[in-house]
DNA sequence: CTTGCTCGTTTACAAGCGTAATCTGAAGCT
DNA sequence: AGCTTCAGATTACGCTTGTAAACGAGCAAG
């Protein structure tokens, strides 16, 4: 499943809530985007033919309603850039973000969880 | 500076030694990728137009070598994308991980330590 | 010199994308 | 039963991308 950029922008909004109709859409995007209204009716039929939405009719009108999860596309979205920018290891991309603003108490949070987790069980590391 | 996909493979090429003439580049990624030539030389010059490379008349041929620094542009798309998926913060991007994917022993060895260098100093995140 | 090989340059072309206007059909108002 | 309205569907259009072929000019070989 391959979504554009502005495509992400209306999943975005259906993910946060759903069904909605796209007039709902078009109300949530106002302000936050400077799309005319259609514009975004337009980025919903991609999705539909896409089927990463789904749209059921109610009434004379549809509600739309996400068919792709978002974890799923975080999940592509992050590996393919750590592959690509990182050769697949977190470690690397860790070591830019500490480079480039620090890391706060939050993130050291995560890491020192992430490790910990991830001490127990392999010591040989599980990558392909 | 706005590289696409393909291009930032050729990229890579050049960012891996450099300067290369067009024919040196084509034979770094055959193999890898599964391009005609003339696919190459309209890559190379794309990047040229867009000022991403530069090129050095060598005799009869043209040496090419990157302008736009890795660093910048990983800089760029990873936090372009931290910003679309994880709301601009590195601790759900870990935590994502988490649920992915094991770590290496070297990949742990290489967390432990940028979280110690982290751990002195700022205990406050320092982020904008 | 003329011919041809080699690079680089120009042109091609379909698909995807951002952005939007126009058309159409059904629902409701009069 | 027409006319208006409003949502969805269709069409538009220029730009970028992926992928590549065609063209042209300079150096090399004969």
């Amino acid at each position: 499943m391959q979504i554009s950029e502005a495509e992400s922008v209306v999943m975005e909004v259906l993910w946060a809530s759903s069904p909605r109709s796209a007039e709902e859409v078009v109300a949530a995007l106002a302000g936050e985007q400077d799309w005319q209204e259609p514009t975004i009716k337009t980025l919903l039929n991609r999705l539909l033919k896409k089927r990463a939405i789904s749209a059921e009719r109610d009434g004379r009108r549809y509600l739309y309603a996400p068919v792709l999860k978002r974890e799923d596309w975080v999940r592509q979205q992050s590996s393919s850039l750590l592959d690509r920018l990182f050769g697949g290891r977190l470690a690397p991309l860790v070591a830019h973000f500490q480079a480039e603003q620090g890391l706060s108490e939050e993130d050291r949070a995560a890491l020192r969880a992430l490790l910990e987790r991830s001490e127990q069980g392999s010591s040989k590391g599980t990558r392909k």
